[in-house]
DNA sequence: CCTACCGATCGGTAGG
DNA sequence: CCTACCGATCGGTAGG
């Protein structure tokens, strides 16, 4: 839509709104030309093949996460605090970066064995990280000790990855209060207190 | 494998399976033919379409939801009784029809705009079933009446919905043990009991 | 970035 | 359920 010739990451970019919307083996390179205004073979000066666009949509997809889990462990004050930082940092990933972050999430097993691979292991250290500070939580007693830091991982980032396919920034949950819903229900639940 | 011709049920099944397992437009009819030990265009005396096929997997996956809700709904007891009916009976969906909802949750998109529609419908019912149970319990008194019913019901399905990535039979989480887990990290949540 | 093209594969049909 | 095939589209290349 811009003015003159398009970069290698305004490929990317247009990629991984296709793959997004599309899914990986549903989008063409031919569509994805005309996403840019070019013909499909025109893409191949800025690109290998098709599997590299899809490599380097899933690199920036896991690279968000991975900045946010450094960002969260260096956070100050107590786990709860760090837990506030994963989820803030989770969510921002998943507004700020949509279609890179479904393309993550949905089409990484298309990429070749290696690389996805890579995607899994990159996966199990986002997950170990919830859980190691749930971990910490039991262990300063701001946590029940009689939880599962395995599963209660696993419940808040299934919470934390379906964000995706429904909340829009423009409806009526703003972000803040987002992050603030997710906490409540993550440590308080939603059961009224048994007396 | 099976000795003799195939039905059409063995085309629909196997169709899930694939479609679960690298996606609809990563699924060619000669694949499919080759799971079944036949051509790819004698599929065509089973059904009319590759689009048929996945019309049918993804009704199927509706429907096993349908009745998931039909007999939660008509459950004895109060709400909680019957959000862990909803809750049990998910489960049981999820790990007894694996690719069917695998298909239902992450191909629908793949289908025809009619036919898509009718599985937004689906799902939109099926969460408004979490959420009317939800407004059972805070007027029962049993659930928190600061609780958004909309926000909750979509956490809770989300972790029902994730189950699918994550969850197999043969673990160390047996079926009710994973229903109590979920309820638990729902209601009660994580945190230990601020005094 | 385009034109012109390649072999392979796609969903699907005709006829048996 | 198979053989033989159809036109369309696929990812990708050569040469400019």
């Amino acid at each position: 839509m811009s003015a003159g010739r398009n970069t290698l990451d305004d490929v990317v970019r247009a990629a991984a709104r296709l793959f997004a919307q599309r899914g990986y083996h549903g989008t063409s390179m031919r569509d994805l030309g005309r996403e840019l205004g070019l013909m499909g073979s025109s893409l191949y000066s800025h690109v290998g093949s098709k599997q590299d666009l899809l490599v380097e949509v899933v690199r920036r997809g896991a690279a968000f996460f991975g900045e946010v889990v450094e960002r969260a462990m260096e956070t100050e004050g107590d786990a709860i605090d760090r837990l506030r930082a994963l989820v803030a940092g989770h969510v921002d990933v998943v507004v700020d970066h949509h279609d890179e972050v479904r393309t993550y999430l949905y089409e990484a097993w298309a990429l070749d064995d290696e690389h996805r691979r890579r995607v899994v292991e990159a996966r199990d250290r986002y997950e170990q990280a919830f859980r190691s500070v749930i971990k910490e939580g039991i262990a300063e007693g701001s946590i029940r000790p009689d939880t599962d830091p395995k599963l209660a991982g696993i419940f808040l980032l299934s919470i934390l990855n379906a964000l995706e396919r429904w909340y829009r920034e423009d409806g009526p949950v703003d972000r803040s209060r987002l992050v603030e819903e997710i906490l409540r229900f993550s440590l308080d639940g939603i059961a009224a207190d048994r007396l």
